[in-house]
Order: C-alpha cells, then structure tokens, then sequence
DNA sequence: TAGGTGCCGGACTAAAATAGTCCTGAATAT
DNA sequence: ATATTCAGGACTATTTTAGTCCGGCACCTA
C-alpha cells in the first residue's frame, strides 16, 4: 500500500486546524492542543510547512502559524510534497555500487515517468478544501480534530 | 516521496526476467544469477507473485517459475496490489487508542476514496509491457538486468 | 520406488528509515 | 528588559523493511 508517512497526516492535520480558524494566529501549542499531539512533533511539521511556504509564521509573544493563502487554494500533492519530497514512485533500486551504467539499454526505459505524471495529476487535482469535509469544516469540534481514522481503499 | 518498497522493485525485475523468456521455466536460483539478487529474496519475491496469482510454480528437478499470461496484461497496479497490498494513501492515524470514534465528524470524511482511486486507475493503466522498454526486452543482456536505476521525477 | 532437486511457509535476525525529543539561539510584542 | 514563541540542528528511540534460515512437501529421473 502506497503508505502516506505519518509526518504528512500530521500536516494535513494541522493545516485542517489553520482552515477551521481563518484569521487566527495559532501557536504551536494551540495546535498541539487541537489535534492532541505533542507539541514539538507540530513545531517539527509546522517548521517544514513554512520552508514550503504554505504557512506563514510570526515570531514573538502572539506569534504563531496562519495560512498564507486559502485552502482552496492548496492541491494535496503540495502538501505532500512539501513533507515528502517530489512525487514519484522510484523504479530499480538505487544505491547500487553501479549507478545503472546500463541507463541506456536498461529494460525500463524511462516509462515510469508516464505513472510518474499521471499520479501527480490525480493529486494536483483535489485541493485541501475538497479533502476536508465542507460541512464539518467551519464547525470543527476541538476534541473531535486528533484521531481521525479513515478507511483503507480496498482493492 | 510516494516510494515503492524495494521488494516490489524486486517483484518488477523478476516479472522482466520472466518476460524476457517466454515459454521457459526458470528456477529461484537462474532468476537469482540474472538479476543478481540473492537467492533467498528471489525466493521471497517470488513466494509472494505466485500467491498473487501472477506466476506459477513447479516444483521437483527442472522445476521453477513463470508467467501465467503476457506482461501485456499485466498491469503495474497488480504487481503493487500483490506485493504491498491494496493501493491506497492512509489518512490520519491509524493505531491511534480511539479508533476514529468521530468518524461520522470526521473532517475529512470520506474524500480520500476519490484520491485514492484515481492513483489506482493510473496504475491500472499500464501494463508491464509498457514499461519494459520493447526494444530491449527481447534481447535483454543477462548482465544489464541487474542495476537499473531511473531517474526521479522533479516536481 | 528411491533419491535428489526445488518450491512452500513460517519464524527469526539484522538493517535501515522514520518518528519523536531536546537543546541553543534569534525574533518580537508588551 | 523580559517573557514568549519560532528556527534549526543533532540526537535517540521506535517502527518498518529487508534479508536469512530451517524443516517439510512435491515432483522428476533413473
């Protein structure tokens, strides 16, 4: 199963807490409460939602984390590559003493990056918005926000 | 990045060996020499495609491997399936103490089945005969087979 | 039908990737 | 000034993944 790392559960998490409260400015800790995590794991995802720009952080006493832009706005594929780095599945395996001297006659070709593309467009295409539950969104029950648990695809 | 475990990797090279001979029965230790893996993961790999029905066993002297129909209609997201199981990006926590006893809340709701099955129909999409390059996949070179490594998809 | 070859299935160990923690420093509002 | 909050890196623990091993069964060959 193609398994999202928890790093970027958290960050969609936290990114659903920001969009439930436009406007506000939210510590680390306020988030830390509303999802019921530790606090220095959201200081880490937040930390990397900012080097990717989609948060905007203010330091100081009131200092905190907001969205630089609408959820709308911000595809899942941002957000998981923001966390996970580009989107791609990797073929053969890397880190072999021969880095693939055979690039030329090796029997993949470059057709991975046919797959490549096509899942980065599926995820290109369902913003955070589409993701959060619309009705559920501008009246998020504080406790209800840390465990979510959704199903697993099967087949 | 959405990284494929490396024993898929494995399962996708043992399949092009297997392709690259139709017709022929090769045994765990013959796969082992063309791809240069170990024999014991070769063992493992293949354990796992035959219970996924995409290869059969015999065994016995002269026993081995190969494929139950063309690559052609082998498709990239069967080969996933068998080796890592459903394809599907997990949301949320899982093993979390609550099992998502807010579910029908749930911020997300079920909106992932939507990303979800758009990455499984792009993987469904290609065959593993698009994927090993036609050119060379009936002239494979035993000694190519081994090191392949394609480049990462930048953003 | 006996013996050797090769697959089957699970359990176990080792290695690597990931998650989580901690600490020191810098920015900012009051 | 000072308390508060983010920044960034290094470190440890945990979990996941990869790889190995073994006893048993099926099958071919002679």
């Amino acid at each position: 199963m193609l398994r999202l790392n928890r790093m970027t559960d958290y960050a969609i998490l936290v990114l659903g807490v920001m969009a439930a409260r436009p406007g506000e400015i939210l510590a680390s800790a306020a988030i830390a409460q509303h999802t019921q995590l530790n606090q220095t794991t959201i200081a880490k995802v937040t930390k990397t939602l900012v080097a990717a720009g989609l948060v905007v952080s203010t330091r100081g006493i009131k200092g905190g984390y907001y969205l630089d832009r609408p959820v709308m706005n911000i595809s899942i594929a941002e957000v998981i590559e923001a966390v996970e780095g580009p989107i791609a599945l990797t073929a053969c395996v890397d880190g072999v003493e021969d880095p693939c001297s055979v690039r030329n006659g090796c029997f993949m070709g470059g057709n991975w990056n046919h797959v490549n593309t096509a899942i980065r467009k599926a995820l290109s295409e369902v913003s955070l918005a589409e993701l959060f539950n619309p009705e559920s969104l501008f009246q998020v029950p504080t406790a209800a926000l840390g465990t979510g648990n959704t199903e697993v695809l099967k087949s």
